[in-house]
DNA sequence: CCACTCTGTGGGAGCGCTCTCACCCGTGTG
DNA sequence: CACACGGGTGAGAGCGCTCCCACAGAGTGG
């Protein structure tokens, strides 16, 4: 009646004393070995046996001791998932969760945790770094890389599979990695303001250290040469809202006459939409916007933004999924995965009449 | 046959054949048990022998192997942050990387590592429950409780050290948490539509199944009739724009001469401002909004919002600190922490002339 | 009928660590 | 001078698991 919790005899931490292989063995009538190859994909194990294991596994309630496994193994059953911190503060709103869900779709039918390095600029790299070397998982997935940080240069040597997402800076021969293609991105966004009958255009980029936003940025100079337009001004932002807007305010300033701007990311692009609107002047009549990334505010966004598709949570799916492969069969380095970029037309861009409102 | 299997002499996968406490034994001429003492803060190891091994440990790059240490103390320096993946793709926004830094912070100076558990509705939670018993981590955090979930019942029976970030449903005695005076904040949010004037007032609250949108709710109410003002009318929202947007909508349907709205999310209120505004009418001139979080995009919205602080990274560090407590001296239960509610005023209602623009 | 293979099984070693225990020296005490 | 005492040390026993190896028995083939 007292629901005397049971004073704790055991353990006082984690994992009040759980049964053990050995009893799992016993309860089945088999020997430990027998009872771990049937617990381990049972091959070379009687039907009979294979039963009596399962049964006692389930009556028991019995989870392998994922430390005792790991220390003979050598493996972890766990991936680090590794970002630069300045990043998740910045990044937070379109990046981060859709790339957590997607990693956990790919790893929902695996029994491979998740551990999170956030690493902070300088010392604590060297931190991550050591976590990473000293083979507490089996592998990472590297986000949000920039150019200073030293992870494309020093996780690839140490035979730690790594998958980043975006390509990274320098990459090596055999280093993988998942993307979408930011040149091609940012060659339709120019082509389809050039289409639309723009003539001076410009753009907001994203920070110049992020493969992303150079090639974004290469895309877009390559598409305005195609159309036949000069290549306009370029002021650069670090892809939040704020830094879309200030840097549109500095484009706009140098350049008045301004009739489209692409910017390398949604949320740079609502920023865009209001500088122009402070300066008294509309979406998309007087200035056409593109933005990059169709992150869900875009479709809410006032206009509707027209923009480049990523899709990150595929892509995280697939480098985990690319990971795991890496892992199971070390040695192979899975080719880069690059996603096709694929234009969104909504109003902003003064292209769309699909979605009226 | 050319690549057959064997030929790697070691581990095929992580942690390429990194030296052992017996390696730095010998390095430093001392037993394995004096290696062991003198690196878990040497109790007992004479100045001589404790620098030798920390020379050996710098010389080798040693790094104990958290598996065999974990095997042996029945620890793993690792803790779990749980999180009902729905709200992860809902209220990904305001909450969720903050959440992590606050963690991140917590456990910087410590070598605990964070496990992300994500879990879904219905099948999935029992999943993640059996992780989290089965003694894989040492402790954990779990943020943004439903009514529905079952952490609060069925984790604080295990003994597994927990804190809930936000006071779960039926927190029994016992049963650590850390929370903001959700009831206080949404008394002040009356209050101040009173004071300013307010008189048909109304509320887009959060889910019903939510304590802290329960508690918002209730001191809502209470502040109204502090005022003397009557009830108004209630509408239910996702703690998102959309939801915010649609909720408002009904409200304003059901009674059009609203002069004052409460969001009880800043995303809300933002939804909130968007359907006041398609209806003709503005902010803060007509209807006077509140917020609720002072989320990053509450000081840059137009106008910038209202709201009620709710220092979610602080929440979060705090919760993690108080997890390693626990952890660390088991059987004690800290008691719950309750951040104050504190309103920031600004111009979406109408009283704010702090910061012009 | 004696090799063999091949399946199913159990014994045992050992992964790298912590922790108990016994031991060796000082030094202090009766 | 014998004794206890305690700081510093090393030997050894596992923690729970996987995997190598040996071995029994049932088929195959020469």
């Amino acid at each position: 009646m007292m629901n005397t919790e049971r004073t704790r005899p055991d353990p006082p931490v984690a994992g009040r004393s759980s049964p053990t292989l050995e009893d799992i063995a016993t309860a089945a009538g088999v020997s430990r070995s027998t009872a771990s190859r049937a617990i381990n994909g049972g091959d070379r194990v009687s039907p009979q046996a294979q039963a009596a294991v399962d049964a006692a596994v389930v009556e028991l309630g019995y989870t392998p001791n994922r430390a005792a496994r790991s220390l003979v193994t050598r493996r972890t059953s766990s991936i680090a998932l590794v970002i630069p911190e300045p990043d998740i503060r910045i990044m937070a709103d379109p990046f981060f969760a859709v790339i957590l869900t997607g990693i956990t779709d790919a790893l929902r039918e695996t029994d491979v945790q998740l551990v999170l390095l956030m690493s902070r600029n300088g010392d604590d790299s060297g931190r991550a770094l050591r976590y990473l070397r000293g083979g507490h998982v089996d592998g990472a997935i590297v986000v949000s890389h920039h150019q200073a940080d030293p992870w494309s240069t020093s996780l690839p040597g140490t035979g730690l599979p790594t998958v980043f997402v975006g390509r990274p800076w320098d990459a090596q021969p055999g280093v993988t990695y998942v993307d979408t293609d930011n040149y091609q991105g940012g060659r339709l966004a120019a082509q389809h303001l050039a289409a639309g009958g723009r003539t001076r255009v410009g753009t907001v980029a994203g920070p110049a250290d992020m493969t992303a936003a150079a090639d974004r940025l290469a895309g877009w100079r390559e598409g305005l040469r195609e159309a036949g337009l000069p290549e306009g001004p370029v002021a650069h932002g670090d892809f939040t809202t704020a830094g879309g807007r200030a840097a549109a305010l500095r484009l706009l300033e140098e350049t008045p006459g301004l009739d489209g701007v692409f910017a390398a990311s949604d949320l740079m692009a609502l920023g865009v939409i209001e500088a122009v609107r402070e300066l008294g002047r509309s979406v998309p009549e007087d200035v056409a916007v593109v933005g990059y990334d169709d992150h869900a505010l875009a479709a809410t966004a006032v206009p509707p933004l027209t923009t480049v598709t990523q899709p990150m949570s595929a892509m995280a799916t697939k480098a985990c999924e690319m990971l795991l492969e890496e892992i199971d069969s070390p040695g192979v380095h899975p080719a880069p995965f690059i996603y096709p970029a694929q234009l969104v037309v909504r109003e902003s861009s003064g292209g769309g009449q699909d979605s009226s409102s």
